[in-house]
DNA sequence: TCCATTTAGTTGCAAACGCAACAATTGAAT
DNA sequence: ATTCAATTGTTGCGTTTGCAACTAAATGGA
């Protein structure tokens, strides 16, 4: 950490946020997922989503997101289905297995990454950053773009040597 | 922003981050260049660096930084020339071309993405919120890995001036 | 009703990614 | 000096990514 040079805001956060996910990505490996897979597990823990529900709460891209759901329905854990009701949608819910192994492992998603990150702070710093944060996303949203869907690149990649 | 449910430290950060570079591409587009290459740039004006330095600095992966590389190379942007005191080093410099694109670009990279993202704060807040992450760095590395490295996923050390 | 537009989701494609294996070099131990 | 271990950087390889193009379904207007 001393050795970085480069202190600003949204260098530190990249740093923050790319161990973080490293870390996920170790725990989540013998489970046959990464943080994706993990975000998207823990989400449909809260109820049955579309596909575009969970892009959107995830932070994972459309395509790259149904190539996902793809693989997690493979591995037998979650489920498609048409929404009777809107046949251009598809229902993504969790199967027995799925749920089971979120379940499993809620606690450690939930709390330990973030007791890590947080450790040492007293309650009132913590709700403290978390306030912070919130605005630092509001700045963004109001800069331009859904802090969400701006996540995935809403556009651009190419160009290279 | 308001509709999103998880509120975990972790994943604000990671819409933060993964906005910021979101823009930081689309900025980046038209020089060829994305949020990797741009952070080579920048890093490589305090200095020459070797690749495993740069890699560490910058949060790239070792192996898609020699690529990424190879394409600077091709853009003109970047050298590599081979450490005469350690035969297993590769030094990166900018060339000409990449100092001067380096240095007409820094004021922008250096502060309007971090502009946006403190607009509102006070100079006391802007301190606080990078006390505060650079607490959460430190709880990282106390919590095993070291922080730069830990990114990718192997990783090495050194100190640096 | 008909047709244009919008929205949801999937897939084609090329680029980029990360892990692991590798060669080259240095360092350390004996 | 010899050998074994560690480090640096590159490359092979399979996976994943994102944009764009596409199909299918719903919506709105005339």
């Amino acid at each position: 950490m001393r050795d970085i040079e480069d202190r600003s805001i949204p260098f530190l956060m990249h740093l923050i946020t790319g161990q973080v996910e490293e870390l996920v990505n170790k725990w989540a490996r013998p489970l046959g997922l990464r943080i994706e897979g993990v975000r998207v597990l823990f989400r449909l823990l809260a109820g049955d989503r579309t596909v575009n529900e969970v892009a959107r709460l995830t932070g994972v891209e459309l395509s790259t997101l149904s190539r996902l759901l793809t693989r997690m329905e493979g591995m037998g854990l979650i489920a498609r289905r048409r929404d009777a009701a809107d046949g251009r949608s598809v229902i993504i819910s969790l199967t027995a297995k799925g749920r089971k192994l979120a379940l499993q492992h809620q606690p450690v998603y939930f709390k330990d990454y973030e007791t890590i990150l947080m450790k040492g702070f007293s309650p009132e710093e913590a709700r403290h950053v978390r306030d912070l944060i919130v605005r630092m996303l509001d700045n963004l949203e109001q800069s331009g773009a859904d802090p969400i869907s701006a996540l995935n690149g809403a556009g651009n990649r190419r160009a290279s040597a």
